[in-house]
DNA sequence: CTCACTTGGTTCAGAATTCAACTTCTTAGG
DNA sequence: CCTAAGAAGTTGAATTCTGAACCAAGTGAG
């Protein structure tokens, strides 16, 4: 009895849309990452900078901050630890839930934002989306939005 | 004297991109390794199978798979010691160059990329490519062609 | 009320990654 | 030749990440 279905392998045009899609990842990362080491900053450091400086109060519940960025609680917790004696953020009590804690940017770290952000832009435009024309990416917006709602709907199912 | 320029701030339209483009990456990624977990591989291990699988004579120079992957060679060299301990390459030594060594292929290795490759494909299948018309993929393959082509050249520098 | 269950977060140990030596071999110049 | 510079890899220590165990605080059914 053979409950193996045959394999539908991707056609050379998927494949080369999907290599190209994960070099393009792979290579991109590595250059933002290259682009802030000059500010101290990971990748990782700036994404979280970034969540912190536009929410309501430049603060974040950690449970919210691992959900917004992805990162396993514990993760979270070693880096905001990272970031707090760096001066860069600090934790707050949760008056409402004593269990909570707040991640609060710091004067330190929105003046830090407030340096390196313009930097971080022209990296971004450099490297993707200078290089695109606005139909490119209007059309990027629109196939890859649909990915993103699937992917966000998963969240560890298979 | 003022040598600052203006930033060059985002557009909505282009910062909606930059951010579904970081989005998916982000948990695209989150969900392949999710998916390679049962078969006890990281997107890592695969993406070695992968370019060793292709390889001529199932094997490659460590520098060069070190340069395909993007790993820093003392990464891929502990990669590839986990990698031997767990049976799915071998190191051998390089005839021309007695530096050298390749990284090649064992037999448990290739059959492990056989069984698990078409559900790789699956994985890819059903969270990338079949969420994306066939236009929209070839409108991806065009666009972010040339982004790849400029990171390659690019290579760590400013 | 109270006992089980969930939630928010930390901690610890083990695994992976980085960064800076270090070894060996190759190559090019004199 | 011989030597200095560079390339190929490895190693080890310090850092970061993962996963499970844990604690404390909220929730809710009986």
């Amino acid at each position: 009895m053979e409950t193996e279905t045959a394999t539908n392998w991707l056609s050379d045009d998927e494949q080369c849309a999907w290599r190209t899609y994960l070099d393009v990842n792979r290579m991109l990362t590595y250059q933002m990452e290259k682009d802030l080491q000059p500010f101290g900053l990971t990748n990782n450091d700036y994404e979280i900078l970034v969540n912190l400086s536009e929410s309501a109060d430049k603060r974040m519940r950690m449970s919210d901050l691992a959900a917004a960025t992805l990162q396993s609680k514990s993760r979270l917790s070693h880096q905001i630890t990272r970031m707090e004696n760096a001066g860069l953020v600090r934790r707050e009590n949760c008056e409402s839930d004593r269990r909570g804690l707040f991640a609060v940017l710091t004067e330190q770290g929105t003046a830090t934002m407030e340096k390196v952000a313009p930097h971080h832009v022209a990296s971004v435009r450099r490297h993707f989306i200078d290089l695109l024309s606005s139909e490119a990416l209007a059309d990027l917006r629109e196939s890859l939005g649909p990915v993103a709602e699937h992917l966000r709907g998963h969240r560890g199912k298979i």
